[in-house]
DNA sequence: AACAGCTACAACCGCAGACTT
DNA sequence: CAAGTCTGCGGTTGTAGCTGT
């Protein structure tokens, strides 16, 4: 649905220039997140006040008179702004422990990729989503699979290799040593949500491929407590059972 | 050097839920 | 309570850059 503000000005697309990400950038260095729409209407040159604070910042800056000004739906703005130029974005690839947890979060919540996000900090649930579709994704549908993508990484694993038949269901408590500040019997329940094929009260099941196991069997690594692959630091920030009764809420 | 295929990423779109009037 | 509007999310697409032939 279009909004009314975004009717009214002519909406640019497509990328960024430079020249918008400075107004956007300035914009909200100045006033904050405001509302997207209102921001967008402000920031863009519409508005009279702003076409001085644009000459203003233009002369300021060093920048060409020339410049359009902003003329980008809220929307726009607000994709820009999180994915882009916020300065809390980390840069550069994902970490060794950051792919390997995406990898666990996913198995535990499905494509919730903001929420995965949250897990990240300095990453955008567009970043993780493109990490996934582009390399977790094709390799899931290559022949290899996620089994591939596992041993890709090295880890060794204390959960004993679990070959279950395809279709069936095992109870988790039975395959997870949990950690012995566990105090939550309920909690490994918990950690198993409403996506799809995922768990539930505390079952798993199998699906036809057999990757489901693969992908659980991931997620499941960080919390078979001391000796375990994952660093520490990251089981303490992370995976501490209290959170993981968080995760399925 | 030219081309095709692939990869990574930015950006858009549509939808649903929240919020406001 | 209903309609209108806004916001955020997830899916999808477009494209620049890289790599192999």
């Amino acid at each position: 649905m279009s909004t009314l503000i975004e009717e009214e000005i002519e909406v640019r697309k497509g990328p960024w220039t430079t020249e918008e990400d400075t107004l956007l950038t300035h914009y909200i260095g100045r006033h904050g997140l405001g509302p997207w729409n209102m921001l967008a209407k402000c920031a863009g040159i519409n508005s009279l006040i702003n076409i001085l604070f644009t000459l203003f910042f233009m002369f300021w800056v060093d920048l060409p008179l020339t410049s359009s000004g902003l003329k980008r739906s809220g929307k726009s703005c607000r994709l820009r702004w999180l994915n882009y130029l916020n300065p809390d974005i980390k840069r550069g690839n994902l970490t060794l422990q950051e792919q390997q947890l995406i990898l666990q979060l996913h198995s535990l919540w499905g494509n919730r990729w903001s929420k995965i996000a949250e897990r990240l900090p300095g990453r955008t649930d567009n970043e993780i989503k493109n990490y996934w579709r582009t390399r977790v994704q094709n390799k899931q549908q290559s022949s290899s699979s996620l089994k591939e993508m596992s041993s890709q990484f090295s880890v060794p694993c204390q959960l004993p290799e679990c070959i279950v038949p395809s279709g069936s269901v095992i109870n988790i408590s039975e395959q997870i040593e949990f950690p012995q500040h566990e105090t939550s019997p309920n909690a490994h329940a918990r950690t198993c949500v409403d996506n799809n094929n995922l768990v539930l009260n505390g079952s798993y099941n199998i699906g036809r491929s057999g990757q489901d196991m693969e992908a659980f069997r991931l997620a499941s690594m960080s919390a078979v407590g001391e000796g375990c692959w994952i660093c520490n630091e990251m089981t303490d920030s992370l995976w501490q059972c209290r959170e993981l009764g968080e995760m399925g809420n």
